[in-house]
DNA sequence: TAACTTGTGTTAGAACTTCTAACAGCAGTA
DNA sequence: TACTGCTGTTAGAAGTTCTAACACAAGTTA
């Protein structure tokens, strides 16, 4: 009824702030990330920003929502782009968005996945993105041929079904669950030592190393391998 | 001859600064690390610490260089200790070190392997001590039957070997360097993410992820999924 | 049309931060 | 005794976040 010009205006200054303070993240770190500054690009003084966040904190927590949002768009887009695709090519559909995400704008990257925030706790609509990425890639993980239940189920197996449980992915048998967690945590171990710099001294190319654990995952995805990982050996 | 004591009252002031430091890191996270309140809770004001740190970015570069060598003897003792057993309980022996170190003081992890410092740029023996952990890791996986070099070696292959000979261990098979690159990523990619948390809503221990995919560095290191693992696919 | 409400900007200022400069004093040495 | 060097101090500049008080324009209502 009233303010919807208003409202157009606002949501857009939030976006050109969050857009510099990306800026600025990607230049000097989350450190560098200054309200002041900010508004300073803008043409306005500090305080006024404070109309459009609570605080610095809240600037902060909307930029990883956004990047929660952005990175579940995008390997949501791939794996719905191989549709029809063999699963282990699917899987690569995935590792490709993925990584492709991640070293596109590492900052954000790290954001997500390097050094928490302290005192940050996601919002519900901030996990749900977060799911939202791990479901895009049990669903090209293959089903077939995988136990629902396990005669004898595993801590792990059990921790696994009630996370599932929680997420509304009831069905996906714990085998599929664990092979998932198992990839993503692969990946992502090889991403974020890239993206935090610790590949460049060594002279040794990432996408190379990345690409073989992205074989792995297909292998762990259909090999002997997982069939019998969770009871392997410890207290599972 | 002279400032033998000085020097001592010197050292120990900054050991005190520096644990003030790790305190308010784990606290506050590294934003909240601030040369005032660490003089402060020291009983100085605050400029008397520049006399000890050129600045800020001086001591906590400290606390990073500290954390690699700490890491490192941590890993090596473990290794050390676990001499004469075999291979597989010894990548255990690596791995569990590996992780109690992370997760005993998640901060310290962090600062290692965390979002890095905008700037930072490692000194030759913080270098030296990242290189002492991988070395640690790699002196237990098991070297016979693997070939020293290919015959038609791939470009990460290629990397693998001139990253070794450039730290001075150039008797170790490609093979083996991937191994041990690999196993390092995959240890890494689940602690990284216990130590950021984003265990901790999935109700799932990642000290039983972890243990899984120790062990899948058990069977990576001594299975056939290694053997041609450099030339499963891609451009490599 | 006049008055009121709401949103958005301003300046002033408190309470922090890092870091430099100038100065004071103490310890050990020549 | 005088000198040198180290270590502390206070003062202050230039930042930061964030609140409070005020100004003003736009839209709504009487």
């Amino acid at each position: 009824m009233v303010n919807v010009r208003r409202e157009r205006f606002r949501e857009e200054t939030k976006v050109e702030a969050k857009r510099i303070a990306l800026e600025q993240l990607a230049e000097q770190g989350i450190a560098g990330v200054s309200v002041n500054a900010i508004a300073k690009r803008m043409g306005v003084t500090g305080p006024a920003l404070y109309r459009y966040f609570k605080g610095r904190d809240d600037l902060l927590n909307e930029l990883v929502r956004d990047a929660w949002h952005d990175l579940a768009d995008a390997v949501e887009a791939a794996v719905a782009a191989s549709e029809g695709a063999e699963p282990p090519d699917r899987v690569r559909a995935f590792g490709e968005s993925f990584r492709s995400w991640a070293v596109g704008q590492p900052h954000r990257y790290l954001l997500l996945f390097g050094t928490p925030l302290p005192g940050y706790q996601a919002p519900d609509d901030t996990i749900m993105a977060a799911h939202r990425t791990m479901s895009a890639f049990l669903s090209v993980l293959p089903h077939e041929g995988r136990a629902g239940a396990t005669a004898e189920p595993s801590t792990l197996d059990a921790q696994l079904v009630a996370w599932a449980n929680s997420r509304g992915e009831g069905g996906v048998p714990p085998a599929v669950l664990l092979t998932g967690l198992r990839g993503f945590t692969r990946l992502h171990g090889v991403l974020s030592l890239e993206v935090s710099g610790q590949f460049g001294p060594m002279g040794i190319d990432p996408a190379l190393l990345y690409r073989v654990e992205l074989e792995s995952l297909v292998l762990l995805g259909d090999s002997e391998e997982v069939r019998g990982s969770t009871r392997l050996s410890g207290p599972g």
